[in-house]
DNA sequence: CTGTTCCTGCCAAGCGTA
DNA sequence: TACGCTTGGCAGGAACAG
């Protein structure tokens, strides 16, 4: 199963983390994209649908789900076999098919090689990695919280991709097979870092897990005493969920001796079912003193029921600032680091101090409000972070550089404003890897606490321009969000929270400084309500049994949520939306990049998602721009469409000309005098929309060297009029629909023309 | 320094839908 | 037919590689 969903080389090279980064908010007009693409940002999402804003999970649901998961357990535990005497003819007859888990497992895992049904793309280094969210979820705690809330694509900066490649071929074999030794560390530690227990549990020497039967969650809640070992601190992360969760059948041989059984009885189910109802809740940060901690952890109990022992742990590191906050940091870390690689550069604010972490696993807010220990993993996104932090330099315009004065109510976050300040200049000179992510990563429910009343926080975020001290670019400012108050609404103009709760959307509160990158897909940020505010509103699904965005789906611009029409019902997991003086800017979700028109952010996107690639026709080269493969192209016909006026020269491209009109004329060919002239393109008719798509139903798949191969996805494995055999390597002809072009090339060299000279390459 | 590639606002054409 | 969306080309600046 090594074919597993070949990687994806871009010949980008470069990639979209390119040092400018962040200049597209500037540029020349940014008087806003024109109303045919994408529009002005109508009124926001009329989704029918209100807002259920605090779903509290019931704390009788989650008892009713561990009762019913204690009573198969005991079905399974005790009744198997037993007979219950005088009741031969009734005799209950169960068959167990072994073989399943593992067929399934399999089936899977060739679903992946062949790219069928995957539903979202990791982005590891610079290698693509197909899966299925449910296997990375169910596989590992980090990926499931992440992708409860992140769009189909997530990028890891913390993990390298050759080991990557080895967690997801376990996560879809339950094997580990021929590792070289020296990676085993890494893998181990990025198996902690994801959240894989397996792989967590490798760094366990047998004796250890011996010694505490049933009893691993107890050793870090209760740190119990003793300073956390370096041991601790690795098996933590697969602690999060650890008891609840299967286990039993294929734990690691290596730690086999653990008795889990006893455990997964007992303990809640920490993660799973949670997060799966509140999709639509993303943040649950909360800045709470220490001594609201239990009451907050009473409200987290609710939603996420953490009754004994870790519960307890919880609520210990809660409370208390000490060492306690080892165990759960360290969780957090990993978690934090993690999530990092979605919205990189949160800032926190709270920090150190003020948050006692909230418990693991009862909530996020842990992971939202703790700064990662200095020592955090390298995992912080680092190099992308060079570029992430969306320069708006239009801010200045409308925005001073808020004086914090305006937080009149700045409650408990008022030292949050301050240290807003100060992360903020961490993260935009750095982004700094503390950053946590708060919110995609982790979004977990929790809202209420913020507005019971409503059901809905408003939140409000106090925005910071920063004078570009950093900026190479003078005038530049940036954006910087942080908290004015958490929690309360009344400040905020009752109009806005009701007003987006009237358009079905949730309107959250962040307790935390946080940068708007940390939001989720979908989040519209809205500026300049109130004073120097913001408002983030996470529209709720309108069709839940729609289930997730699909690609390929006509996309529901931010624009259109007041239409009903069909096609604007799916929503976009590419991007969040900042509104600033009335004008829309769509950021990338993943690498945060600011656009003026949906229609660049959505070219651009894909070359993160690389949903549709464009092949070269004449070499091996794929693109993710059709304009990209097109002047690529054009080196390979060798037209020369810009011929300058002055001197009747030729060139291939508009750089080459104007840098000849330059050098040579010295004229300004961007002056208003035409100094050359485009000559249509003769060489490279290729009908209109020649991408390949992910989707299509046979897999044109690119592997490492950019080969395309289509995989037989479906039965036929047919496509159009080709029918090629699994792996066998497609040419481009099959690809493309012949236009023609030998008498494109033909009519040229007929033409006679040395205007246009044609090198007809080889490998054509 | 030169050539290539990337990036993004802008624009036009094509297509689907109401 | 109008409208909205998608697609792709162009301009021109910028970054990068040799």
């Amino acid at each position: 199963m090594e074919a597993a969903a070949p990687p994806l080389e871009a010949c980008v090279s470069r990639g979209p983390s390119a040092p400018e980064g962040c200049r597209s908010l500037s540029g020349r007009g940014a008087e806003g994209c024109r109303a045919r693409s994408g529009g002005a940002p109508g009124p926001q999402g009329r989704a029918a649908r209100r807002s259920a804003p605090c779903r509290p999970r019931s704390g009788s649901g989650a008892r009713a789900r561990r009762a019913a998961a204690a009573a198969g357990a005991g079905a399974r535990g005790r009744g198997a076999g037993r007979r219950v005497p005088g009741m031969e003819g009734e005799k209950l007859i169960s068959a167990t098919d072994t073989q399943y888990s593992s067929s399934l497992l399999q089936s899977l895992n060739e679903q992946r090689g062949h790219g069928l049904f995957c539903d979202v793309t990791v982005i590891v280094e610079d290698r693509k990695f197909r899966a299925h969210r449910n296997i990375l979820s169910a596989s590992s705690t980090y990926f499931h919280q992440l992708l409860s809330v992140a769009g189909q694509v997530v990028e890891l900066s913390f993990v390298r991709a050759d080991i990557f490649a080895e967690i997801l071929n376990y996560m879809y074999s339950s094997k580990i097979i021929s590792v070289r030794a020296d990676l085993i560390d890494e893998l181990i530690k990025s198996g902690q870092q994801l959240g894989v227990k397996f792989l967590a549990d490798l760094s366990v020497a047998p004796s250890d897990g011996r010694s505490v039967p049933g009893e691993v969650k107890d050793g870090a809640s209760g740190t119990s005493g003793s300073a956390p070992t370096q041991k601790d601190a690795e098996t933590q992360v697969p602690a999060i969920r650890q008891e609840g969760r299967e286990v039993t059948g294929w734990m690691p041989v290596i730690t086999e001796s653990f008795s889990l059984h006893g455990i997964a009885y007992e303990t809640p189910k920490i993660t799973v079912t949670d997060s799966d109802d509140d999709d639509d809740v993303i943040f649950c940060s909360e800045i709470v003193p220490p001594k609201e901690c239990t009451k907050d952890s009473s409200a987290a109990i609710q939603n996420q029921p953490c009754p004994n022992a870790s519960g307890a742990s919880d609520q210990k590191s809660c409370g208390s600032g000490g060492s306690p906050l080892l165990t759960s940091t360290t969780s957090t870390q990993k978690l934090t680091s993690s999530a990092n690689q979605l919205n990189p550069n949160q800032t926190l604010s709270s920090a150190e101090s003020l948050v006692p972490v909230a418990p693991q696993h009862s909530t996020t807010e842990l992971i939202l409000l703790n700064r990662p220990p200095v020592n955090a993993p390298p995992s912080v996104s680092s190099s992308h972070q060079t570029h992430v932090p969306p320069t708006i330099d239009l801010v200045e315009e409308s925005q001073k550089p808020s004086d914090k004065g305006s937080s009149t109510e700045r409650g408990t976050a008022a030292v949050d404003v301050e240290e807003v300040v100060e992360d903020s200049d961490d993260v935009i000179s750095s982004s700094s890897p503390s950053s946590v992510s708060n919110s995609s990563s982790v979004q977990q429910p929790s809202v209420p606490k913020v507005a019971p009343s409503e059901g809905s926080g408003v939140q409000k975020k106090q925005v910071v321009t920063f004078p570009q001290e950093q900026s190479s670019k003078p005038g530049e400012f940036k954006i910087k969000i942080s908290d004015v108050l958490s929690g309360n609404n009344k400040e905020f103009g009752p109009g806005i929270a009701s007003k987006h709760a009237g358009e079905g959307q949730k309107i959250i509160t962040l307790d935390t400084a946080t940068e708007i990158e940390g939001l989720s897909t979908g989040c519209k940020v809205y500026a300049n309500i109130g004073e120097d505010t913001y408002d983030i509103v996470i529209p709720i699904k309108d069709d839940p049994e729609e289930g997730e965005a699909k690609p390929n789906e006509a996309p529901r611009t931010s624009d259109g949520d007041s239409t009903s029409r069909k096609r604007m019902k799916v929503k976009h997991d590419d991007h969040y939306e900042l509104i600033v003086d009335g004008r829309v800017y769509y950021i990338c979700i993943v690498c945060k990049r600011s656009y003026v028109c949906l229609t660049s952010l959505r070219r651009h996107f894909n070359v993160h998602s690389w949903e549709k690639k464009y092949p070269c026709r004449y070499c091996d080269k794929v693109f993710p721009l059709a304009e990209y493969r097109t002047k690529h192209e054009i080196h390979h016909t060798g037209e020369r469409r810009y011929q300058c006026l002055t001197c009747g020269k030729s060139f291939i491209n508009y750089q080459i000309m104007a840098s000849h009109i330059r050098s040579v004329h010295s004229q300004d060919p961007s002056g208003d005098n035409k100094l050359y002239r485009l000559h249509p393109c003769k060489s490279l008719q290729i009908r209109q929309y020649a991408y390949i798509s992910d989707r299509s139903s046979s897999l044109p798949v690119i592997n490492e060297n950019r080969i395309v191969y289509r995989v037989d996805a479906a039965k036929d494995g047919t496509e159009g009029t080709t029918s090629n055999s699994p792996g066998k390597q497609m040419s481009w002809d099959d690809i493309f629909v012949p236009q023609g072009n030998d008498a494109i090339f033909k009519q040229n060299q007929s033409e006679g023309s040395t205007e246009f000279e044609f090198v007809i390459p080889e490998s054509y």
